[in-house]
DNA sequence: GACAACCTGACC
DNA sequence: GGTCAGGTTGTC
């Protein structure tokens, strides 16, 4: 999926072409993309698109009628403003019309859903509730704290979203690989020192991927349909194989928390 | 912590 | 044919 900051690009592209347009029309292709179910249609329609949030890796839309639809796109979801004459494809699940564009959810895989809630209620959605501080706004004392002294895997605690949202598996690798630090090792072996530089690891890999709007592996693209570049600078995700930046070794792969893990066995440890 | 499940498609 | 994929959840 989008991490962190594909989600982030997707909503400041959805943000510059929607905000204040109204929803004139609905297309539900694919009913089960509502995770609880299809919300009443005068929920959506004629109502204004008022403005963007994300939380985690979720998509948050304020509707100006006090209610909020919110997104996960997983692995292969995409959110794109179209023009209504634009061919549709062959995974597009919902397609939400203005007077002269469409917002369309795509998503080959189907792992993605939608929900909708009145705004009021959303700090009673669990899956919410349950994410841990963002991963781009967490000061260095308490990423500390919530890494030091866990017997797990320094990777899974990265992944795990009630810790930390918003890093997945790219993100992971590349911070892990930037503070030099082997994703195999338990988080308590791991210095204070050694913490704090892996929490500027991934504020400054995460910016900058905003920056260069994201990463485009495979399927990911912005709110436009467009790739990011982020993929291009890459240092181990993608690279087994290949050599080190920092020293040649070839980079490899294992399994680490399900999940395949990038690194350099000579400067991670 | 390991694994399967949810799905489709790309690649070997 | 088999393996793998930016995620998450539920099961042993």
């Amino acid at each position: 999926m989008p991490e962190l900051p594909e989600v982030q690009t997707i909503i400041d592209d959805l943000a510059d072409k929607i905000t204040g347009k109204r929803i004139v029309e609905i297309d539900l292709i694919t009913p089960s993309v509502w995770r609880d179910g299809i919300p009443q249609p005068e929920l959506l329609l004629g109502t204004k698109i008022k403005n963007f949030e994300r939380a985690g890796k979720h998509i948050l839309i304020h509707l100006s009628n006090k209610n909020t639809i919110i997104i996960h796109l997983k692995m292969t979801g995409k959110l794109t403003v179209n023009k209504h004459h634009d061919p549709i494809s062959k995974h597009t699940h919902l397609v939400i019309k203005f007077a002269r564009d469409e917002l369309r959810f795509n998503d080959v895989r189907r792992f993605g859903y939608l929900d909708c809630i009145e705004s009021s209620q959303l700090s009673k959605v669990e899956y919410l509730a349950r994410l841990g501080p963002d991963s781009l706004k967490i000061p260095a004392d308490e990423f500390i704290r919530l890494i030091r002294s866990r017997k797990r895997t320094i990777k899974s605690l990265l992944l795990d979203q009630e810790v930390i949202a918003g890093l997945g598996n790219i993100y992971s690798d590349e911070a892990l690989f930037a503070a030099r630090i082997d994703p195999s090792r338990s988080a308590g072996g791991i210095s204070t020192a050694r913490l704090k530089k892996l929490h500027g690891c991934i504020l400054a890999i995460l910016q900058a991927a905003i920056k260069a709007r994201g990463s485009s592996v495979s399927n990911y693209v912005d709110g436009s349909g467009k790739r990011g570049d982020f993929q291009k600078y890459h240092k181990v995700y993608g690279r087994s194989g290949q050599p080190c930046v920092r020293c040649g070794t070839s980079i490899k792969k294992r399994i680490i928390s399900g999940r395949s893990s990038h690194f350099c066995s000579r400067c991670q440890r």
